[in-house]
Formats: structure tokens, C-alpha cells, sequence
DNA sequence: AGACAATATGTCATATATGACATATACTAT
DNA sequence: ATAGTATATGTCATATATGACATATTGTCT
């Protein structure tokens, strides 16, 4: 799968960045994985902003660490509803959220 | 104001119980309730501005009609995920996406 | 160093989303 | 009215996301 191809490069130390032609993804696939990497950091950056372990947080979207850690790692499994809900629950705002969407690259 | 919204959330399949559990919904919740619901409308909209059937679009997304049509009510059993890369795919930008997100109302 | 907290990574059983399919309803034509 | 086309609705087997758990790794102290 394309979603595990991504993360094995992340992980040999590429850099997902605006194009990536060794993925060959299509424009929309791009944007999307764009889009998803930029609300996990944004949740990340809220989270830390607000000096909250990942243990405290879990239990405030009634999920667990390892869950969120994944959220903030980008991992493939986690889904753009559940970390959309996660950055509603830390407050962010519809325009913030907009903000974090169209400054995705 | 109140009670459109609920008659609008009860035409789109969201369970609302008789003792009016739409009134305890959270801030977040109602957010994100509205985000989704506001993304399936952009969807509807921009496909048919393209003059698309839902088979031919289903085929597009390499889906099923039904799934388009369940996407475009706003059914709860859509995810976030699909919607965005259904949008995507239409052509929608990322300026255009935080657009509707952040006038969802 | 060693202890301790925070975060990362891997796995798994269950819950939920998905495409496919059948069928119903709505909408246009002729 | 009838036929054809588009959309809605319901169900289901399978695929995927999820929380939970164990364990590893990292960072931060003294």
C-alpha cells in the first residue's frame, strides 16, 4: 500500500515534502497526505502549547497514548475524523483549522 | 435555529433522542458535526457543477453509487477521509477546502 | 551511572467504514 | 402512462480504524 511505502521512506529518513516522484501519487493523493500531516502536527504543537502529556490527553478524547502518539507521528492507521476531533477537543477553531489546511504543504 | 439544525441532522441520519440530545452535545461535537455536514454539501455541489452522475463519479473514486449518495446526505457512516479525497478529486483547493470549513455553520 | 516520566513502536480483538448489491423512489423525457 | 435515468435507502461480508496492552526508546533529572 502506497499509505506504508510513505511511511517506510519517512522512516529511512526522506523527506515528504511538496513532491515526492518516487510514490508516484497523483495530485489529489498528495494534497491529502499533505492536508493530514499538517492537522497531526498542528495537534501535536497544541498539545505540547498546552504542556499536556500524551497519557493526560488520551484520556480526554477517551483514547489512549499509543493512539495519540500514532496521531502525531502521521501513522497511516489513524484517521483525519479522529484527529479532527482531537484538535476541536484541544480548542483549535474552524478558522485556525482552515488556516492549518490551506498552508499544507 | 435550533430546531433547524436538529431537522437537519435528523435528515441526515444523526440519532437524535426524544429528550432532545442534540441540546448536550459539546462545542466540539456541534464543530464537528457542522464541518462534516458543510464538506458533504461542497461534494454534492461541485459534482453536480460538473454535471457528474454519482455512478460516473463512484467510478471515479473507485466506489459505489450508494456510497456517494449515503456522502452526499451526510450519513454517519461516511467518514471525514473519504469526503476529503471525494473533494479532492473533483478538484477542489486547499483554499477552497478551508473555505467551507471554516464558514460551516 | 541509575531512576523515572514521556513518548514511540508493535500487536491484537473488536468496532466501525467500506464497496457491492438489491431495491425503492424520484425525475425526465416520449 | 411507460420507459429510461438518476438518486435514495437498506443490508451485508470484508477491510480498516480503534483502544488497549506490552514493550522499547528517549529524555530529564539527581
Amino acid at each position: 500500500m502506497k499509505a506504508n511505502k510513505e511511511k517506510k521512506l519517512k522512516d529511512a529518513g526522506w523527506k515528504i515534502g511538496s513532491t515526492n516522484e518516487f510514490l508516484e501519487l497523483t495530485p489529489e493523493e498528495s494534497a491529502y497526505i499533505e492536508m493530514k500531516l499538517a492537522l497531526c502536527n498542528s495537534l501535536k504543537e497544541k498539545r505540547i502549547k498546552k504542556r499536556i502529556s500524551q497519557v493526560a490527553f488520551a484520556k480526554k478524547i477517551a483514547s489512549s497514548q499509543s493512539r495519540v502518539a500514532k496521531m502525531e507521528a502521521g501513522d497511516p492507521s489513524v484517521s483525519i475524523d479522529l484527529i479532527m476531533k482531537s484538535l476541536l477537543t484541544l480548542g483549535i477553531s474552524k478558522k485556525e483549522l482552515a488556516q492549518v489546511i490551506s498552508t499544507s504543504k
